[in-house]
DNA sequence: TGCCTATGTATACGAATGTAGACTTTATCG
DNA sequence: CGATAAAGTCTACATTCGTATACATAGGCA
């Protein structure tokens, strides 16, 4: 008997309904990808009709578009101490940690990962990725090819993110952090100091 | 008017169906990913019809196993050359050659990350993964952390294969080769010396 | 030459999807 | 309190998907 799927009763209120759907379709998405989330579960998990979804976001590509750029929308990886003195710990601990236990902060780009088979979904990450972090990383490094020493940095974080949690390569899931810091640290160090 | 597509009028030949049927999905799961491909697709690509590739492979999810696999299966970056001499700057120029203009030889990727919101799809990509491409330079690097060290390689070259191929983020995709391998041929070959 | 089997096709079905349109319920405010 | 618009639901529909069943056809071997 299927009981109320995480729906602590809301009283009729639209902008927490909102919020509820956006957060549903996030992990939704996260897990299955865009294909793969289908608007009925979303709307279970936030405790509403199908209906609601569309009503809300127009459609199920527009509610997207909004879940991506919300989960891209906080820095993560850019934070304000990474910005005042960027070093290669400093990325390599927040993935770690980050990638590992509390997976949240950064299952924007298991959304986009999961999602990007389709061709608007695809769109749609490009244009967050890059207004969003690869330019304020890009500024924060300076340097030459600072574009795209910020943007191989970036390519990591998407590798490492997907090795461990979308193939769940066993090796890099369960490996011990400060042995992955370890081996990052200085990878991440040296494509901040820039080339030679 | 949509003419033949692809289907060069085979008679019969149960080998050459099997073949076209591969190289069909083995490109459209590299475009549209597992879910995003359909098998009446895949079958036209080969000039069959649907139910054939099913008759040749059982199902889409064993055909799909089946690309995984061949795909895989030939080293693209481990190449003999590598596993004599590893350096850096090989894995770079491979990864950065390979994976601009002709783009063929490292679209396992492609078929993996865009097919990874499929559990099952994911898993078969994992096997693969691990039993080839990990446990091979995991013993050609050697040292403390060999296994660890060859998945970072490996989440690297996984992380800039989806931000050019799948993302298309313009920095990476658009990039000079020359300045991404100078760029990446460090950090490549500062895995491959090991830690400290 | 004639048949039998491998090779291939046609039709169809059941399930799941996104979403459109009409309907119902609740909160809010004069 | 009662009307009104917002908030939410129900039903239904057109597609698309994977694939199961039944049928057609060609090729190799006697």
């Amino acid at each position: 008997m299927p009981i109320d799927d995480a729906a602590p009763a809301r009283s009729r209120n639209a902008a927490a309904t909102r919020a509820a759907i956006l957060a549903s379709a996030r992990s939704a998405f996260a897990r299955a990808g865009y294909d793969g989330a289908g608007v009925r579960e979303i709307a279970a998990g936030a405790g509403v009709t199908a209906m609601l979804v569309n009503r809300y976001f127009g459609s199920k590509e527009q509610l997207f578009a909004e879940v991506v750029a919300a989960t891209m929308a906080d820095p993560v990886i850019l934070t304000d101490d990474f910005v005042r003195a960027p070093t290669g710990e400093a990325i390599a601990r927040r993935l770690v940690g980050l990638s590992g236990a509390d997976q949240t902060p950064l299952d924007g780009f298991l959304v986009m990962f999961h999602s990007a088979s389709s061709r608007r979904a695809a769109e749609i990450s490009r244009e967050q990725i890059e207004a969003i972090h690869q330019r304020a990383m890009a500024s924060a490094l300076g340097g030459d090819l600072a574009a795209e020493r910020a943007a191989v940095i970036l390519a990591i974080v998407a590798g490492v993110q997907v090795m461990r949690q979308m193939i769940a390569l066993p090796t890099l899931a369960n490996a011990d952090p400060e042995a992955l810091v370890a081996i990052l640290a200085p990878v991440f160090q040296a494509l901040i100091d820039g080339v030679r």
